[in-house]
DNA sequence: CACAAGGTTTAGGGAAGCCTAAACTTTTCT
DNA sequence: AGAAAAGTTTAGGCTTCCCTAAACCTTGTG
C-alpha cells in the first residue's frame, strides 16, 4: 500500500524526461499521453515505459486509466514544469553567457537539466536578466510554475498576403536548426508570405529583403505571431 | 572473458566518483587505496566497494590485488584527472562567474561534474580565464591530463616564526570553509606563527594584522607554501 | 604458534530502468 | 459481427549500484 511518498523529493533523471514528455503530449494533443506516444519521444520500448508508468502513478505524479492512457496530477504537472524551466534557463544561459551555437544548447542542456540545483538555474537565469523565452522561443516557466503562453499560429497554416513575426521554432532538431538559420526565419524575424501553393504546397517568403522558399513540414515547426490576433488577443 | 572495453566510452556517476576518492587516495598514502578507506570516503558499504572494484577492474581503469588494494591504471588515472579538472573548472565558474559562496561551491559541483561535457567545462574556463586553481587552491589539471602541484606543507607543520602564504584548504566540509573564511585564513593570504604550543598544541598566528588562534586538526587541513621552500625548490 | 581482531570478499537480495516475447484489450475494417 | 491490426500490459531477463550477513584472508598479540 505505497503511495504518494516522496514529498517534495527529488525525482530520477529518467523519471523528469518521463514527465516532461507526457506534459507536452498533453499540452499537444488535448488527451491524456498515450503509452506509445511516450515510448516514441523518448526511444524506448513501450513495455519498459509501462513500467515507468507504473512508478510514477505510485508517487502521485501521474493518473493512470490502463489501455486509455495517463494524464499529470497536479504535482506532475508542477514537476515537469520545474523541470522544463530548468532546461530552457540552462539553454538561454548557455547560448548569452557561453556563447554556445543556438543549434547545440538543446542537447547540453538535456545532459544538465537533471544534476541542477534550482538554485543554480535562479542564479543563471538573474545572471542573463530573466529571460521570459529560451533562445528558440519557448517560454520560460517562473518559479511558481506558471507559463505566459503567446498566441501562435503555425507559418504553416498563413495565407498569401500575411505578415508575421516568428515566434518559436521546435528546438529539437539541430540540423533543422541550422537551416532556418540560413533562412534568416529566427525567433523575432519579421516575415511576409509573398506567395503560397495551394492546400500543403511550400510558402515563398520574404525575410529579411530576401525571398524564401520553405515547405509545409518545416513550416509546421515555425509559430509566429500575426499582428492582428495580436491586437484582438487570444 | 570481458576486458578492457570501452575505449573513450563515458562512465557512470558513481564509477567517476570511485575514481576520484581512488586517485585521492593513491596521492595520500603512498600505496594502493584500501577497500575501507574507499568505503568510507564515499559513505558507502564495504561490500558494495568490493563489487565496484570488480566492474573497474573489467575495464582496464584499476588493478586488484585481491585483499591488497587498488591501483589506477593510467587510463584509469587519466579518467579520474578529467573528471577532478570538471569538478574544479566548475567549482571556479560557480565562485567568479556566478557569485556562489566559497563554502557551497563543492556540493553543486558534485553534482554537475557527473553531467557537464568537456565543451562546457572548456567554456566555462575560458570564461573566467583560465585559472589555475579552484577557489580553494587546489590546482585543475590541464586537459591532456597534466598537474602542476605547488609544493606545498601543512600549516601545523610550522614553528614558531615561520611566514608563509595559504596555498589551499580542504575543500568537504562547508561549515570549515565558513570559519577558515573568518579567520582570514583563505588561500593567498600571508600568515605568520606567532606562538606555537608545544607538540600538537594550537598555533597563534597573524593574520591580516589580526592574532587568530587554530587547532592542530584544523590546521592540518590548511597547506601553506613557505618563502624558503618556494625559493628552494620541491 | 594460535587465535582474536580487523579488513575484504562472496552470497543473496532489492530498486530502478531498460529489453524482447507473449498475452491481452481496443479499434478498425470488411 | 468477426477478424485483423494496432496498442498496451505482463512475464521474464539483464545491468548497475546499493544493502546486510556470512565466510574468508591477514595481521598483530599473547
Amino acid at each position: 500500500m505505497s503511495a504518494a511518498r516522496h514529498p517534495a523529493d527529488s525525482l530520477s533523471g529518467p523519471a523528469e524526461d518521463y514527465l516532461k514528455a507526457i506534459y507536452d503530449l498533453e499540452q499537444t494533443r488535448g488527451a491524456g499521453a498515450a503509452t506509445n506516444d511516450i515510448a516514441q519521444r523518448l526511444d524506448i520500448a513501450a513495455a519498459s515505459v509501462s513500467g515507468m508508468i507504473r512508478r510514477l502513478a505510485e508517487h502521485g505524479l501521474i493518473e493512470h486509466e490502463p489501455y486509455r492512457g495517463v494524464r499529470l496530477t497536479p504535482q506532475g504537472r508542477m514537476a515537469a514544469l520545474r523541470t522544463i524551466r530548468r532546461h530552457r534557463v540552462i539553454e538561454s544561459y548557455l547560448a548569452t553567457a557561453l556563447g554556445y551555437p543556438w543549434d547545440r544548447v538543446h542537447d547540453e542542456a538535456e545532459l544538465l537539466e537533471h544534476a541542477a540545483s534550482d538554485e543554480l538555474v535562479d542564479r543563471m537565469a538573474a545572471a542573463i536578466g530573466e529571460p521570459a523565452t529560451d533562445p528558440h522561443g519557448a517560454p520560460i516557466p517562473a518559479r511558481d510554475g506558471s507559463v505566459t503562453e503567446r498566441p501562435v499560429i503555425a507559418l504553416e497554416a498563413l495565407g498569401a498576403g500575411a505578415v508575421a513575426v516568428v515566434a518559436r521554432v521546435g528546438d529539437e532538431d539541430a540540423a533543422r536548426l541550422r537551416y532556418l538559420a540560413e533562412l534568416g526565419i529566427l525567433p523575432g524575424a519579421r516575415v511576409e508570405v509573398v506567395n503560397r501553393a495551394p492546400f500543403d504546397g511550400p510558402l515563398t517568403l520574404r525575410v529579411d529583403g530576401d525571398e524564401r522558399t520553405i515547405g509545409p513540414a518545416l513550416a509546421a515547426h515555425v509559430l509566429v505571431a500575426t499582428p492582428e490576433r495580436s491586437l484582438l488577443g487570444g
